[in-house]
DNA sequence: ATCTATTTGAAATGAACGTTTCAAAATTAA
DNA sequence: TTAATTTTGAAACGTTCATTTCAAATAGAT
């Protein structure tokens, strides 16, 4: 732990904590929680076995951590995406389009890693599950809004209520990126997005 | 095995396989492939241990075994959902209800079985992900000739053509039971189903 | 240089893993 | 009964697992 108000200020953390967590979600998402072991993580980061530990408790917290990261990462990449779009069903286009192009760049697509997550683990550790339940609610918020905005703006229709919409939303990603995991045909994915947002226009 | 055209005809397998597989899938369905052990299956089924390995021969092999029959049961309550149905659409919605009837009958529901050996082991080990594309091939067929019929009967739209509506529902129906891990609330789940139907009236 | 805290290396822990082995028990046809 | 085969029990296989331990090395702040 840093404590920067401390007068002494001895060695401080020198790896790249962020760099480190990034490795391990790797793995992580490629193997999934189970089929990760330690030494795939000590290889992955570099960082010694016992360093792990002292930085991240344990096998669990760290994969938290990652799950947090990747969180994190793709709020991030879902707001910039608000950004580039001139009105709410554009938004939500250049979203599946972002997930598209990620998944057919990545020959061997994972899925998405906390969809994996669940399929693996919910319902299972209290720490996950509690976990896997915020994700939802905050994914559910940021779509239940953008349809809101739609609805209000004229592009989006309004046959069934924001937060209907945005769930079907969500179930569609999900849907979306498990099939990505098999079905590689851009053309092909191209047409499920496609006929996902026809219901919304 | 079981050899009956043999003259001698010794102690033959008493177990009942489909039960043992039955009771094997629920194992493998709740905790995935990685987090059970050979014991969780011994205690599972009954079985001994070096029973198990003689009638199976090892954990993956088993784990296919589980697979397929799992598969042939949902083929079996596909085509029975037919029946009952007056015409494609209904038949759809019925299917999709089938899986809502046991998604909430579950108190903690576990998804699919087979997606979630989708996001555990596709492009991991060969079998699995040879198993995996059959089984993906199997049900998009069976999609595709619904809507098929769907469209020539006139309550499918035309829209799009079957095999694409296929794919979208094949994405829909993943996506749906990947909902259903956390989301038990049956009118939300009945939203979802509406939402998915709309586009193809 | 000294103090303080972190990182490292390597070994060890004990439990659990999938799988094998094999003799004894069980069962059935001849 | 005898012969054939499966099932059982229990132990053992060697490996890997997550985690702990601890002394040695490292490095920033004083």
């Amino acid at each position: 732990m840093k404590r920067s108000f401390q007068i002494d200020m001895p060695k401080v953390e020198t790896f790249n904590r962020d760099l480190v967590v990034a490795q391990a979600t790797e793995v992580f998402h490629d193997k999934g929680y189970n089929a990760t072991s330690m030494q795939d993580l000590v290889d992955a980061t570099g960082l010694n076995r016992s360093s792990i530990y002292n930085s991240f408790g344990c096998k669990l917290h760290l994969y938290l951590d990652c799950l947090k990261a990747y969180q994190y990462k793709y709020q991030k990449k879902n707001s910039n995406v608000l950004l580039d779009a001139k009105n709410a069903i554009e938004a939500i286009e250049l979203l599946f389009n972002m997930y598209l192009e990620e998944m057919i760049s990545d020959s061997n697509d994972k899925g998405c890693f906390i969809t994996n997550c669940k399929s693996e683990m919910a319902n299972h550790d209290d720490k996950i599950t509690s976990f896997l339940n915020r994700d939802q609610k905050n994914t559910l918020d940021f779509l239940e809004d953008l349809v809101s905005r739609g609805q209000n703006q004229g592009d989006i229709n309004t046959n069934k209520i924001a937060s209907e919409y945005a769930l079907y939303l969500f179930s569609s990603l999900q849907g979306f990126r498990m099939t990505g995991i098999l079905v590689q045909d851009k053309d092909h994915l191209k047409g499920i997005i496609k006929t996902i947002l026809q219901t919304l226009i």
